[in-house]
DNA sequence: AAAGTCTATGCAAAGGTTTGCATAATTACA
DNA sequence: TGTAATTATGCAAACCTTTGCATAGACTTT
């Protein structure tokens, strides 16, 4: 057995003809006579030839790899976009490469470099919480790779986007909880300096505004992180309030699955005596009891669009497209945390 | 502005001086003089100058990059084993290409292929559960490409093995139900054609026999997927039946919570009229009403030790070490859904 | 001053594939 | 039979980087 793998090389030597006509047997080329293409074929089956597709990269200065930067995986939104970019991306002659940022900037910054050097062809990114400055994107964009930036905004880099309008989400819901009698509503707002989290209580303030129920600050706490645990500590600060709140918006199901455990544990009837609303309708938040209410976004369709608009600009990279900016809509979905209206 | 990256060349050109000299001004190379690497690394960060890793790669006929393919990613298992995997690969000099098959044979062979195509340096992989056969893993094991298996095992296939051991899992799950009391246990089964399915099944007939309880094979429903929805009619096939069983052993956590869902909407009380154990230890069953009983399984450390084994294949590429076979055990969380014992 | 040593740099090949151009081989036609 | 046209194949460059070897120049030693 020859060590390394079977090159071209090796079937023209075989063959006794050139390596150019065994790379244009394989490729169909019409300047070749079939028994040629024949004989060539057999062999490249026989040896399980498998092209080096670095080779050709290096020859095309693409890597036919588009890179997908997420926060992390562990939870259903992001794995449900990310499916939704493969399920896109599988149908083309491109790979993904998926990559960590673990929320921090720094990691960013490190991917970004990396994929920068393994010339990736096309970004698609949802930026750490940690990250404010987007130049690192900026770069990319100046070596001519197209990024799109996806579910988390950065505001002021000029880039393709695929959002979800939290906003409106987020004022739908609370102002449903109004409408179910809640007087006192509070926010379990998500972590600092996310365009999401600051859409969603914009959406929460302005909600209060219109309906002229004054705002309590005392109602509004910011989870640390997105996870279960990171719930409990914000929530017991809020039902221990001696204004106890009648009823929690909360940034994301896991926080409100949270909110209710320890409602529940405190003795708290939901909805009666509190309303729990989430965001995301995460699998497992209908199957719960009470099974949550919460505000559905199209997490799926957000990836598969997100790869669409990459590939676009990847197969017309002459033409100078708009930057377009997408919103979708999310949908507000009422279950039994929540009274009736 | 020129267009296309940088290059070495260019750099060279403008210093007049040769593509080799600035090459190893850029590597430290001790034979080159200071001033001179100085005038280099000055311009290569002007220029903002990134290696085209793409030629390093074809150079050392390595891609430095490892295939990590998986059947999913939107639950939890999956992502947390990937997490795992990427914080150990992370400070490596290797990249990472995460593949989803979605439980299809035919998407895992395309997979392959194509990581083979890209001259992949090494591969993780937890097979679909339509795959039988494992020829094409032997493929890339004959190109001298290391293959690790995770979490299901891939029968007859020489190769490193990080496992759990479900068998352990479940019979330390169902001989607890019985300590409980529990006399008609039934068990809600994986997917067929799984390692994992068939030890906990195992696990299951062999804890009923021990404890002399006869086994009844109308309470051995297997669920078509993974998901919550995959529970729902056979749970209620199960709860329907004359022998209605007073304990329910479900293949995976979403499956449990399915059940309970279920049970609850048909006016049984957990757990005093039947009881419901799960498997996985998702972060949201200890979070829901009442919490779930399940078994833990080591998934971040798995993810971390199956790539640690791998790089150690690929930092000793001459050394032929014996196939590792690793088996981490699982361990009975014990929460509100089962009786106490 | 000649020979030897050392320092700093350059040259060229290698890696696998594609592709424009050149050329060899065959056929068609005058 | 000779020339043109056609068909099939080969040659060589290019993509970018690293690296063994060669070499130019400076300095040291006898």
């Amino acid at each position: 057995m020859k060590k390394g793998r079977v090159t071209i090389k090796d079937i023209a030597r075989e063959l006794n003809i050139a390596p150019s006509t065994v790379s244009r047997a394989l490729n169909d080329h019409p300047a070749i006579k079939k028994e040629t293409k024949d004989a060539v074929k057999a062999l490249a089956e026989e040896l399980d030839y498998q092209p080096n597709l670095l080779a050709l990269n290096l020859l095309q200065k693409k890597s036919n790899t588009i890179g997908v930067i997420v926060p992390e995986i562990t939870g259903h939104f992001f794995s449900a976009i990310i499916t939704g970019i493969q399920d896109v991306i599988v149908n083309s002659e491109f790979n993904i490469m998926i990559c960590l940022s673990n929320e921090s900037y720094e990691e960013e910054m490190t991917i970004v470099k990396k994929l920068s050097k393994i010339q990736i062809d096309g970004v698609l990114v949802s930026p750490s919480s940690e990250t404010k400055n987007f130049d690192h994107f900026r770069r990319l964009q100046k070596s001519g790779i197209p990024v799109v930036v996806f579910d988390r905004d950065c505001p002021g880099l000029e880039a393709d986007k695929v959002l979800v309008d939290d906003y409106h989400g987020a004022f739908q819901a609370v102002e449903y909880l109004i409408g179910t009698g809640c007087k006192n509503i509070a926010h379990l707002g998500g972590p600092l300096n996310l365009s999401t989290t600051e859409h969603r209580l914009q959406g929460y303030l302005d909600a209060l505004e219109k309906n002229n129920i004054p705002v309590n600050g005392k109602h509004i706490v910011h989870v640390p992180g997105f996870s279960h645990k990171d719930g409990i500590k914000p929530t017991k600060k809020l039902l221990e309030l001696k204004e106890r709140p009648d009823a929690i918006f909360a940034y994301n199901d896991n926080i409100a699955i949270s909110a209710m455990h320890i409602a529940k544990k405190m003795g708290l009837k939901i909805p009666e005596e509190v309303s729990v609303l989430g965001f995301d309708d995460e699998p497992h938040s209908s199957f719960i009891t009470p099974s949550l209410s919460t505000v559905w976004q199209p997490v799926y369709s957000m990836g598969m669009l997100s790869a669409r608009i990459l590939l676009s600009h990847l197969n017309n990279k002459n033409t100078t497209l708009e930057f377009r900016k997408e919103v979708f809509k999310p949908e507000l979905v009422i279950r039994a945390s929540s009274k009736a209206n």
